[in-house]
DNA sequence: CCGCATCCCTATAGATACTG
DNA sequence: CAGTATCTATAGGGATGCGG
């Protein structure tokens, strides 16, 4: 991904060249919905992506900005990753997603709850997201 | 793409799923701003995108109901197509996106124009956009 | 011409094994 | 735990062909 080629002016392709692949939203969707993750997180986040890519994908979103590597040194977790808030600000775009989804696919009701609050109240909802992902 | 696989019961991943790489949200933007397009006007939309990756896309994106093929025999433009109801509603993810990219990358002022009533009031652009598509 | 299909070749994605 | 290294599969680019 995103060796620095723009591939033209349009915002829409500009955002894809940096997150318009299959992982990389996804990782960011970990961080919103958990505030942090390791690298194991991000493993055993259900979708099975391999090692490689997930290093690829971290380094790349960190290259872009959106999201930052902490380390920990002489903790459990050593290493783990946030969102910056270039990356916090992907949450209304994320809730869309999400909703969009939820007319089209059959989404299991633990997953749906993650974004009950955004179906009656969606902007504040999204303020209250960002609030807290800032705080981490 | 999309080859009937689901990685998970995530929203998100379901969706990236079917529009998750680099051109299908491409093509979805092209329909969005000129509601009709045909194979050419796709490939001339400014990224350069190759005949036989656009041929995939369009099936792929027709084969998950995202967009229709529209035969109109005799006329010039003999083959078209529009986005289907599913694919109209992704209407307000391109807005966000367009959004989010006007912050974090210099677009040019007259492709910012195109979504210019988001930004005093998006909701209502988003509705005339939605209901300005379905009439196509 | 237009709307693709096909072929070839390269680049990138992805699975798995392994390492500091 | 947090990644590399290696190998294979697939996506993508570019040229060309072909029926309508």
């Amino acid at each position: 991904m995103n060796k620095n080629k723009k591939r033209s002016d349009c915002p829409i392709s500009n955002s894809l060249d940096i997150w318009g692949d299959k992982w990389s939203l996804l990782i960011i969707r970990d961080l919103m919905f958990n505030k942090t993750c390791t690298y194991k997180d991000f493993l055993n986040a259900g979708e099975g992506i391999a090692t490689n890519i997930l290093s690829a994908r971290l380094a790349s979103l960190e290259e872009n900005g959106m999201i930052e590597k902490v380390d920990n040194p002489g903790t459990k977790t050593r290493v783990y990753y946030k969102l910056t808030t270039k990356g916090i600000e992907l949450v209304p775009i994320l809730v869309e997603v999400h909703l969009w989804a939820e007319k089209y696919f059959t989404i299991p009701a633990d997953i749906k709850a993650r974004i009950k609050g955004a179906k009656t109240d969606k902007e504040g909802f999204i303020k209250a997201s960002i609030k807290e992902l800032k705080k981490a």
